[in-house]
DNA sequence: CTCCCGATAT
DNA sequence: ATATCAGGAG
């Protein structure tokens, strides 16, 4: 586990090596955003980004995506996977959001999550990167990341990551560290090929350095 | 815990 | 061929 000083350095690391991290998913607005963030789920998100241009442009209101079949919204996502579960969930979402929220997403998490198909990490996405509040949703990458350099136990769960991540963040940082990790996870601190010899944080890191010996053994 | 699931990288 | 992808529901 990292102390204070090595957590400082690895916030400052990442926020040199990826100053601009933001949401990659592509959206006008928090309802396109919920979409596609539940969208999302065990995706990329460059493949969500090739199919929501066009569901967008077909659907711009929760009574959209009610006024079709369940299968005709089905074929509409089928390329980003788990695409039954999704529309069936899409569609119970938007006849909740005109029965119990007035049309609108609601900003805070603890309603967010009664949405169907919206769990701890799609709650905390949408109202942060909605709406400006602050929270870490630790997805497959934050985990990773978090698990690989020591900002938290091997066997923590994912709301335990949470919990250890916002413990030792200043919660002005959440937001941007949140997405910063993100970064650092998906294009540097890879799951199948990460980017050891030449990763900054090498020094400080657990697995680098079992990773480093293994090549160098191997 | 399992299941959902196609696209892409390795 | 297999692992992984901004997870969530049952």
């Amino acid at each position: 586990m990292l102390n204070r000083t090595q957590i400082r350095e690895v916030l400052d690391t990442m926020e040199a090596m990826y100053p601009d991290a933001e949401c990659e998913l592509t959206h006008s607005n928090s309802f396109e955003l919920t979409i596609a963030v539940l969208l999302s789920a065990q995706a990329t998100d460059a493949l969500v980004n090739k199919v929501t241009p066009a569901l967008f442009d077909k659907y711009k209101s929760p009574e959209d995506y009610l006024a079709v079949p369940l299968e005709e919204l089905e074929q509409d996502i089928r390329r980003i996977g788990l695409f039954r579960s999704k529309a069936k969930n899409i569609q119970k979402l938007c006849r909740s959001l005109i029965d119990d929220f007035d049309g609108d997403i609601p900003k805070e998490r603890d309603e967010l999550v009664k949405l169907a198909g919206v769990g701890r990490k799609t709650a905390n996405v949408v109202t942060s990167v909605a709406f400006g509040r602050p929270a870490i949703a630790v997805d497959t990458h934050v985990e990773r990341v978090s698990k690989r350099l020591g900002l938290c136990r091997w066997k923590d769960s994912v709301l335990e990551v949470e919990k250890a991540l916002m413990k030792k963040i200043p919660e002005a940082e959440w937001s941007d560290t949140h997405h910063r990790m993100i970064f650092f996870g998906r294009y540097h601190c890879k799951a199948q090929k990460p980017a050891c010899p030449e990763c900054p944080l090498l020094y400080l890191c657990r697995e680098g350095k079992k990773r480093e010996k293994k090549t160098a053994a191997g």
